[in-house]
RNA sequence: CGGGGUGUAGUACAGUUGGUAGUAUGCCUGGUUUGGGACCAGGAGGUCGUCGGUUCGAGUCCGGCCACCCCGACCA
């Protein structure tokens, strides 16, 4: 029976959660707001990580690990992380539970209150840094260049799969710097890290920029974003690198002493990105079909489906098959030979459409006379029928293709869903009507910010670092503006 | 936190005026099939979310509670 999906233009979110659960990439669990990443949504996500800390690793810095839970007291002590994060804790009370002396079941043991609550980490700037406390004494301990690969939990209201989760995954960086320059340069080096992932591995085009106030990190001086357009016409912040300044060190008192032997606070950053990746990932290339992944994130880049009548023909088939999956391995290509009975052709076809598997290999009887396969793309869903003689070149120019495909289609698309408008109603018309990233004139103002906000849901996603400066007038107040700033609609 | 919805077999659902639970799919066995989601035969699988009430009798009616999902406000 087949897995329906709800197609796109009939509801895109509920496309975007069929398509979620039916490709087996996640599912809602018992617990509100967390989900079951399942092993082949898992195995997406193993690929970003691995090309991530490759990066991370090729660009200075080391992997550790920090304590999920923060002491509360360390909360307080940034005054504009706290206001941020605040509303979304989960709390440590307890540690112990007993049987219930009224009764059934278990309940949380009174006497084992905690004398400070332990915070579940929404992020470890404060563990991190009452920590390099301890590591930073003199300007030779700088820099300290940390990632970590962990979970947090933010306490969000409403929660979607990949996107908005109540625990979700993801990578913090958090490096120290004797001086607010290098610290900058950190922050812009790792903010085009993000970039030059999002655009050569997930095949997904980004816009670089800054942070409007409004939208910075809470605690940050300044925070550079990617911000991705989906197919909905919505932006989806994809990454952030924070500039956090001398705040964190001021907070935590975490001081240096120069090579002139002065004493001065440490410069900070931090970065992260997280399984909501994921969710980039899916939405930017996928059809009403199922997933499309980029051949460089996929978990296996091509399957081979056996067609047959009898058992003699599977081992026929098979024994070709062997010297295929050994020829395409040899390049580095990953393969899955889907020799199970159980299912059809048929069925297989459009389960790994389903799944987005860029590359099909189909092989029968026919083919074993011609000395030919049967080859279909996802991306395109076209199929052809080619040698088996150097099929293994064949495949691999086939998926840097679709690799370049599909990014192409995505920068199109994201070229057609940019419009610069000049005027305030223009700006309603386009972003109730078409969608996308609306390049307008800006102010600068907080306060102009948050009235669109509130009249019309679009932010600033951000102000691109390739902004063309130019006069013009903000779109909402007249005010001069010196350039043009992207606003949208987001998730 | 507001609004809406849903809890019945592994999954997705149906279940009429209240009468002791069914369909599809999946699963197991056997056989036939296999170039775009195969078919036949047999079989296993459910304290109907939970607590209470009405009733001779409750999946069904009434009330409380719980959970999850969707739409908004908050956010990556």
């Amino acid at each position: 029976m087949a897995k329906e999906l709800t197609s796109r233009s009939e509801n895109y979110s509920q496309w975007y959660n069929d398509l979620v659960v039916k490709a087996d990439l996640a599912d809602n669990s018992a617990v509100r707001g967390c989900m079951v990443i399942k092993p082949y949504g898992y195995a997406i996500w193993e690929k970003m990580q691995a090309e991530l800390d490759r990066m991370f690793k090729e660009t200075g810095h080391v992997n550790a690990y920090f304590p999920l839970f923060i002491p509360k007291s360390f909360f307080s002590k940034e005054a504009s992380h706290v206001e941020g994060f605040a509303k979304e804790c989960a709390v440590v009370t307890h540690y112990r539970l007993m049987n219930d002396p009224n009764g059934k079941g278990i309940i949380v043991d009174p006497d084992a209150k905690l004398e400070e609550e332990l915070i579940v980490r929404p992020t470890s700037e404060t563990i991190i840094w009452s920590t390099y406390k301890t590591w930073i004494q003199s300007y030779r301990d700088l820099p300290i260049l940390v990632n970590q690969w962990a979970n947090v939990v933010r306490w969000e209201m409403r929660t979607r799969l990949f996107l908005r989760t109540t625990e979700f995954l993801w990578q913090e960086g958090h490096t120290a710097h004797a001086t607010s320059q290098e610290a900058l340069e950190e922050t812009e080096r790792m903010v085009n890290v993000y970039a030059t992932f999002a655009e050569k591995f997930m095949a997904m085009p980004v816009i670089m920029g800054a942070k409007s106030a409004n939208e910075r990190f809470a605690g940050a001086v300044e925070t550079y974003t990617i911000e991705a357009l989906m197919q909905d016409g919505k932006a989806l912040q994809s990454g952030t690198s924070h500039f956090l300044g001398q705040n964190f060190a001021k907070a935590f008192d975490v001081r240096f002493a120069t090579k002139e032997g002065t004493e001065e606070f440490v410069w900070a950053t931090s970065w992260g990105a997280s399984t909501r990746l994921m969710g980039a990932l899916i939405m930017a290339h996928s059809d009403d079909n199922g997933l499309v992944l980029p051949p460089k994130l996929a978990p296996f880049q091509v399957v081979i489906v056996p067609i047959y009548k009898q058992e003699e023909q599977l081992l026929a088939i098979s024994e070709k098959v062997e010297s295929i999956v050994s020829k395409l391995k040899s390049l580095g290509i990953s393969v899955k030979y889907d020799n199970n009975d159980n299912k059809k052709p048929g069925w297989k076809f459009a389960e790994y459409e389903l799944k987005g598997v860029p590359v099909r290999i189909a092989i029968g009887p026919r083919d074993l006379e011609n000395g030919t396969v049967e080859v279909a793309r996802r991306d395109t869903l076209e199929k052809q029928v080619v040698s088996m003689e150097g099929i293994e070149l064949f495949v691999q120019k086939l998926l840097n293709d679709i690799q370049e495909n599909i990014y192409n289609k995505a920068f199109a698309f994201r070229k057609e869903m940019t419009t610069p408008v000049e005027t305030y109603e223009e700006f309603k018309d386009v972003l109730q009507n078409k969608g996308g990233f609306i390049s307008a004139h800006w102010d600068g103002t907080s306060e102009t910010e948050q009235k669109i906000k509130d009249e019309t849901k679009a932010t600033i996603r951000c102000i691109p670092f390739d902004q063309i400066p130019e006069e013009g007038k903000c779109v909402y107040s007249g005010n001069p503006s010196k350039g043009r700033v992207l606003f949208a609609l987001s998730y």
